[in-house]
DNA sequence: ATGGCCGCGCGTCGCGGA
């Protein structure tokens, strides 16, 4: 094995999806291109309910941390992509972070931990659901202005302590207008205003790298569609899932996409899964 | 056509999502 790969997908309800989670999973182990770490968002459910024993079966270990209705985020990992002595849920998710330190929040947004893979140095991989916002000057923005601001403290320490990182997940955030399907419709809206296209940049300013634009991609690729007004079909979507690398890892990266296949099945996740292969 | 779709909850509509 001389790749790591590593998965970010808003599920919207796991409790919906875990089939198209397990059976996603297996396509990729079919394609010979298996998943080994995977960071899961809105759970939308309490921990209680949480599918521990389905994704055991499939190799995987799981931190989580849910809530009734909304939000709520996990990190899969592969149990054998991990060195022996990290194969126990006790020793494969080290340094636990759960939520924002110092920002007192009751929503389930963000998980972090460092996971020792076989024949590489420890990675820090962060899981976010980044707020919403609803819209710029309602409350619902406020507070995803302040996330973000606690975010980004929080990652300059992380980034000191851990300089091989990833941060992916539903940032609901579209870093540039080829990653909106309309710009000239969407200007100074939720997802593409000014403010959270600031944050986005001080990330890349911390050393934060976009994996997807390291490489060729396809004009008009995202990874959200609205259920509504048949945005698949009409590919009316927005990239606002995000696997960010730190610069340790960027020449490690052997590629970046959005699987589309799973957006196409029966009753779908509105997101669709980005995957950032590592090399070893 | 400024709205169409989903998932959730103690529910039969309202809210949140993006």
């Amino acid at each position: 094995m001389t790749a790591i790969r590593f998965a970010s997908w808003n599920v919207n309800s796991l409790k919906v999806r875990l089939p198209h989670l397990l059976q996603w999973l297996k396509t990729c182990d079919d394609r010979l291109e298996p998943i080994d770490l995977i960071g899961l968002q809105e759970l939308k459910m309490t921990d209680d309910k949480f599918p521990i024993e389905d994704l055991e079966k499939t190799g995987f270990l799981s931190l989580f941390m849910g809530q009734k209705t909304y939000n709520g985020v996990a990190i899969l990992v592969r149990k054998s992509a991990l060195t022996h002595l990290n194969q126990d849920q006790d020793t494969a998710f080290l340094n636990i972070q759960l939520n924002l330190p110092d920002f007192i929040d009751d929503q389930k947004r963000l998980l972090a931990s460092t996971l020792h893979f076989k024949e590489t140095a420890p990675i820090r991989v962060i899981c976010a659901y980044f707020p919403n916002g609803q819209a710029p000057g309602t409350e619902k923005f406020l507070y995803k202005l302040q996330w973000l601001s606690a975010l980004k403290v929080f990652l300059v320490s992380e980034l000191q302590k851990y300089p091989r990182l990833i941060l992916m997940g539903d940032f609901n955030i579209a870093p540039q207008d080829e990653d909106v399907h309309d710009p000239a419709k969407w200007v100074g809206q939720n997802l593409v205003s000014p403010e959270e296209r600031a944050f986005f940049k001080d990330f890349q300013d911390l050393g934060l790298i976009d994996s997807f634009r390291l490489f060729d991609q396809e004009a008009k690729s995202f990874s959200w569609w609205d259920y509504r007004m048949m945005g698949f079909r009409r590919n009316a979507g927005m990239r606002i899932d995000h696997v960010m690398v730190s610069q340790a890892l960027k020449e490690a990266c052997t590629a970046c996409l959005v699987d589309k296949a799973p957006r196409k099945w029966e009753q779908p996740s509105d997101h669709a899964p980005v995957i950032l292969s590592l090399r070893k």
